[in-house]
DNA sequence: GTGAAAGCGCTAACAA
DNA sequence: TTGTTAGCGCTTTCAC
């Protein structure tokens, strides 16, 4: 000990990982369509963050790799083959058929595995991390109804994330449940682009029979669609209240404070990175383990 | 090559780095106080998205490992120790001496590292990528000067952050060359928070001499000043015309867009990745490299 | 050219 | 308990 204090002394993190086949890296994979999103959104941001927090607590280190859906797996495979990884956290954007050859691959390699987002197919039985977002739209439309909003605008995302599609639906489902059902009129745009939700809302505003209400599928949606209704100076929530998904950091600091659904990015981060350590400690091989982390309406002054 | 193909045989990562001493990873180091916000902040993201899209362009893997001012060194110094990286970015957001015995370890070892932002004492010798806050503060304010604005506010960062004082000294440079000089009680806030930016303006407003223009050390910062603004009905740029710094996305499509500084950051991640990778191809050991990215300043409409 | 062998720095198994 | 040794899977050197 003396010794290793005054050589300065360092294990060789090869040799002990060529050895001991412990490498103590996870990598985190992200498929997306646009994979070097990785960092941009503060979506993936938050999970990133939770995700390296819990590593670095316990000594592993966190190798990122971005992955975009039709680009050549050859890369990926080597990287599985390369021993380097002792497990891997997937944040899946899309879902199957576009991530199943991704998930494939890892399931070859017999590497831990915890997927984020989309469960994955059954078949690979990773564990994973999911949430509720169909139920949460579908609880944020109620709590419009509940005060009162009769005609409901929808501001969609991108249909070709589930995560877009499942906001869609909790929401139709809330209007079909003794509400006033679904009006097509009222659920526009199909992009993540604030420039489309401005044009929604100037559609909704034209609309004979206006919304008194919107539900946006992410609060950067539903904070360019407040910028577009303040600059025709519609008040809210007076005129029209607003909630978001989501939850980034602005929507408690803006004025008015947006009403959105909170989603505990930090916490999914981190979940992913205990389920891949426990799995990585654990003797046998214990069956996948699915968690669904709950959302919160956060109610502030938008709505 | 047909046996390769056939058994799916992928080379070893870790025997081949133990042997060859090469490991194809790179680290990317984020000194801050926070250095969890590695991710979260739009800012690193962009970096850390440009580093790693030339990195993985290049058949190399990037592992991110946050360093909070602060810390104890020691996990780094296994890490560094343990031969795992074959060169380093690191990101310097406060400046010396808080970030002095962490060059000071990164020199120890020998491995190739460029520094990000602060270029790190002289006498470590690494390159470095910066920019030019100071000077692009000093030509937003000309430009408002040259608008016809004779009291300008400003609305400060953290001053703990070097980038937080250049800004203000280059706002300071601008208005003492020729312009009316700095009145102490237009200068205001010390932090990044919403909250202050909106307690500055309010201030500011309640003067006799209001201004009539703000230069805002951030975006967020900006967007803050606007919306308070904007609650008490003045109008941009008519009443009061504001300058951000950054360039964060919303800047564009806020309304109205945003005037800002544009800090090129994926330019800045990839130009530091190109610099590692080059230190690592180089036979001989080159000297240093202070590498200063132009910032433009974008104008949109708030001023 | 092609092939054999040494050894990178560890860990785990085994011997003393 | 303490000490010795084989070998993880490569790359590089050296002999052929």
């Amino acid at each position: 000990m003396k010794a290793i204090e005054e050589l300065g002394y360092y294990p060789n993190a090869f040799a002990r990982g060529l050895r001991a086949r412990r490498t103590n890296t996870i990598g985190f994979v992200v498929s997306d369509y646009k994979a070097l999103n990785v960092f941009v959104s503060p979506y993936s941001a938050g999970i990133l963050t939770g995700t390296l927090g819990h590593l670095k607590a316990n000594g592993y280190y966190m190798l990122v790799y971005p992955m975009p859906v039709g680009e050549d797996l050859a890369e990926f495979d080597a990287l599985l083959g390369s021993g380097r990884l002792d497990g891997i956290v997937v944040r899946l954007v899309p879902d199957a058929p576009a991530t199943d050859a991704l998930l494939d691959r890892i399931a070859a390699t017999h590497i831990p595995c915890v997927c984020i987002e989309q469960p994955g197919a059954a078949r690979f039985g990773f564990s994973a991390i999911t949430y509720d977002d169909r139920r949460a739209a579908c609880e944020a439309t109620k709590y419009l109804l509940a005060q009162g909003h009769r005609r409901i605008g929808h501001l969609l995302g991108d249909q070709r994330y589930p995560t877009a599609r499942n906001r869609l639906e909790g929401y139709q489902r809330a209007l079909a449940d003794g509400g006033p059902g679904v009006d097509e009129v009222l659920v526009s745009g199909g992009d993540w682009l604030p420039s489309t939700a401005r044009a929604s809302v100037a559609q909704f505003l034209s609309l004979a029979e206006r919304p008194t209400a919107i539900f946006a599928a992410s609060d950067s949606l539903a904070i360019a669609a407040i910028e577009e209704l303040q600059s025709r100076h519609v008040r809210i929530p007076e005129d029209m209240a607003v909630i978001g998904f989501d939850d980034i950091e602005m929507a408690s600091w803006m004025e008015p404070a947006l009403t959105t659904v909170r989603i505990p990015l930090y916490d999914i981060g981190q979940r992913a990175a205990e389920q891949v350590l426990e799995i990585l400690q654990a003797e046998t091989r214990e069956p996948a383990r699915l968690e669904t982390v709950p959302l919160e309406l956060m109610i502030r002054k938008s709505a």
